[in-house]
DNA sequence: GTATGTGCATAATACGTATGACGTACGGGA
DNA sequence: TCCCGTACGTCATACGTATTATGCACATAC
């Protein structure tokens, strides 16, 4: 028997209702309404016994295509993000997939690409797989903005629910923190990224340094993409402008700064005031340790799904939903020297 | 009728095969043979572009969930991680779900929240919405032990296809170049995580010293969870054992034992050579950049599901690829001072 | 005039589940 | 004897798709 691949192969096959009725010598409708608790009553405690004994004997598992068929629902959600490597984006999806076990639905990833979706990976999830959607720093196809079952993240749009952080704030107290120690020349150091998180961190760049009567168009400003090693290289040429303080939209391009200060001798916090953004693991271990933007990523994620879970539920939970951004004050900021 | 809900609830349920037959006055089978290009012959030019002109009108995608169903796979393989917060993991994630788009595959992701599933997870997946599994340094519970369907990343079992790094060449050439240095005390900060692959950092350790005449049973050696914070204290208890050099499990590790270094005002490399492994994006950045083994997380994801896919598609692959563990030697190791 | 194609499209079915509408047997009350 | 209630299950159906077998004209060949 050994030698016949059929034996093996049933074990993907996965046994279905009517095998276990067949077992229980019920009829299959039986074994679904013992199955699924529902049998209260209408069924003898003998029989469901019998039926949930063959069941476990069979391994029965019920087939989640067909349930989904039927009940249209999957009680699954999609969790989308441009780029699954930032590491900031791990702790949204820790948070949303802890919160959705929680509430029995199962998270699917799609990584967009930055952008390159256009309609492609979003088509591969429409009409079936999913319950809901999760737009993280992902702006939906017209399609989809105005579907019930979609939740903004780090985006807004008009009418729909969603979660950010209150990025604004935090910028706020970052750039009056630099203003304060007394910088007059604070460089932006700045994500080339087209989207609203890092939008606000330049309004509120103009605002403050306006505010206190420094022109922001005056400022040195560099954009580049997130990453140390682009970082490393756009900072170099920040750096040839001489700012005393420089802005990071992102602990990693303060990475990149830091080894271009180390590159170029300058020394931080003597010489060069940096903040960065996001409070990555990694930031306090730097040297000197990193005064950052800290955000609550894994809430993030969580919020965002349980949002999304009312919505599926019918409730109508609160439409937007913001998380504070708290500046936290390290080693890598001081006065400037004069 | 802006007034009727019902209308806009027509933009969740997508349309139907049957919708758009009845559009194009034709039959469902009309329909399926002409969107899935079987129609050669069968269907009229004329009529098939009518089917696809309805089709679009009608945004009509087909159900997923009846697709699975009726073919008995849904194209979509879950990878199953112990935790999603660690960053190694994301670049797995990145080289899977590339892989997979390349191949029409989608990746669900699940959490396994470090061994604590003990089928719970497991069960949500099996029999049905998945055509197979990854799973990243997670045992297979015995009921997929024998599964045909699944591809062990990380991590072996006896006649099981699996993909790793060579991790024994790695951890060799490390304690190798530490003891070429001149170093005769050589710490190991270890994770506290029963995996094959922090067991093979631990037997390259033994034979190493061995080799070189070193009791590794004399040697400090301290467990710790993977987190910089837990590894700073881990770190400050093996530093009273006045090491020359600490080999670490891991960058984050090796990270913590930055900072511990930092308070006791241990000089790096001066008085301490300090080897990470991962290669983390972070580890260059450290203050001296980090001796490190280099580990390609995305070749790694992606040969993975190369392999299940060749599984799921019939082929029989090579069982088991040992991908390349690099040692990438910067600042933070040196001669030891006497 | 009957067989033989051929070009075009449809009917019928199966995938596996959940569930509302029915059956059946039995015991009790009138 | 007839009717009804209750306890225990089953039947039939629908979810939306892919596919096999079948049908129907109409033209061609003999």
């Amino acid at each position: 028997m050994a030698a016949f691949p059929l034996i093996e192969r049933s074990a993907y096959q996965s046994a279905t209702s009517i095998d276990v009725a067949r077992c229980a010598g019920v009829s299959q409708s039986t074994v679904s309404l013992v199955l699924s608790g529902k049998a209260q009553g209408r069924v003898s405690e003998a029989t469901q016994e019998r039926v949930r004994e063959c069941a476990r004997e069979l391994c029965y598992l019920p087939n989640v295509a067909a349930q989904t068929l039927r009940l249209g629902t999957s009680r699954a959600v999609a969790l989308l993000v441009p780029d699954v490597t930032n590491p900031f984006f791990s702790r949204v999806l820790r948070g949303a997939q802890r919160a959705a076990q929680a509430a029995g639905y199962t998270v699917a990833l799609v990584d967009t690409g930055r952008g390159r979706w256009e309609e492609q990976s979003f088509q591969a999830l429409r009409a079936g797989p999913v319950d809901g959607y999760l737009l993280f720093q992902v702006t939906p196809p017209d399609e989809l903005a105005r579907d019930e079952r979609v939740v903004l993240i780090e985006t807004e749009a008009p009418n729909r629910p969603s979660v950010r952080f209150d990025i604004d704030a935090g910028a706020t107290a970052a750039f009056e923190h630099l203003v304060e120690l007394g910088h007059r020349r604070i460089g932006h150091l700045a994500a080339a990224w087209d989207a609203p998180t890092f939008h606000a961190r330049e309004a509120a760049r103009r605002r403050v340094l306006g505010d206190a009567g420094i022109d922001p168009g005056e400022q040195p400003r560099v954009t580049t993409p997130i990453g140390i090693e682009d970082a490393h290289a756009a900072a170099g040429e920040l750096l040839a402008t001489e700012p005393t303080a420089v802005f990071c939209d992102d602990d990693f391009i303060a990475a990149g700064l830091y080894l271009a200060a180390r590159d170029q001798g300058v020394r931080i916090p003597g010489e060069l005031s940096v903040v960065g953004f996001d409070d990555m693991d990694f930031a306090r271990v730097l040297e000197p340790a990193l005064t950052t933007v800290a955000l609550d990523g894994e809430r993030l994620g969580e919020t965002a799904f349980d949002l999304l879970e009312a919505r599926l539920a019918g409730r109508k939970p609160r439409k937007r939903v913001v998380l504070p951004a708290e500046l936290l004050v390290r080693d890598s900021t001081a006065a400037p020297r004069r």
